[in-house]
DNA sequence: TGTGAAACTGCATCGTC
DNA sequence: GACGATGCAGTTTCACA
């Protein structure tokens, strides 16, 4: 994990989709040398999976709010929380609530009735998104690349 | 935005980097169709990007955290939260409190130092992520591809 | 680890329907 | 909108440093 490694993170998690030789254009290294440091990032579990970014109101979901969820049966909530397709992350936290779910639904009407499909799990916080100032910020700064 | 658009959608958010003749080859088309209707779903806007998933912990943080925050002043607290790197997710809520952060630290001790420089800005509560069951589970149902 | 060369594969583009 | 053909660009592999 050197400086090029970091050049590499920064620019692939900028633009997944980049080609390996454009990168090594980018960080005047040879094309195989990048492919390699590349596979090794993924081989040693830094880079875990590349993703498409998608808008969610053009697929017709309006509103995501953030539900705190204080729940009695945890293992229950749990295979929920796995099937339920409106909640997009999930976090196990400390503190007076012990989960955190994002959850993206179609209008408030969906995030009303998904609320009500909790509530036999335990007391829920609803915090609705207002709008998002950024997302997905990189975890590597300009002064390691 | 037919059937066909979600499948590629919903295969491009599983794996960012797949080839575009993969793809054709999964969803029985030919790769020029697959191409320029992946040009449209990037120009109309339903793929924002591609993002490489990087693990926090292989990069030296092992802390996550969600901060509730109340701020006085927004126009500051906005900056602020611009130039912080510990932030990697910045939203705008209703309810008590005005924003949700997502911070990424080193250790609990670098988060604290982030808490108490947040303290002009206003006040805060703190939830820490114990554990992530899942993230970014996929806009797209199996029903819709 | 990194490089250069060669064979292979994928992509952009265009004409056709 | 989708298809097939084609030339160019990107990737894989390998011998060598």
């Amino acid at each position: 994990m050197d400086r090029i490694d970091n050049q590499i993170l920064s620019i692939i998690h900028e633009n997944a989709r980049i080609t390996v030789s454009e990168m090594s254009r980018k960080i005047a290294m040879s094309q195989p040398a990048v492919t390699e440091r590349l596979r090794r990032l993924e081989e040693q579990g830094v880079i875990t999976g590349y993703r498409a970014v998608l808008s969610p109101s053009k697929l017709g979901k309006y509103t995501t709010a953030f539900v705190l969820f204080k729940s009695k049966n945890c293992k229950e909530f749990e295979e929920f929380g796995e099937a339920a397709p409106e909640i997009v992350d999930f976090y196990r936290t400390s503190g007076e609530y012990n989960y955190l779910l994002k959850v993206v639904t179609e209008t408030s009407e969906t995030l009303e009735a998904f609320l009500e499909s909790c509530n036999t799990f335990g007391f829920s916080s609803t915090l609705v998104v207002l709008s998002t100032r950024f997302e997905d910020k990189g975890l590597i700064t300009s002064q390691d690349a």
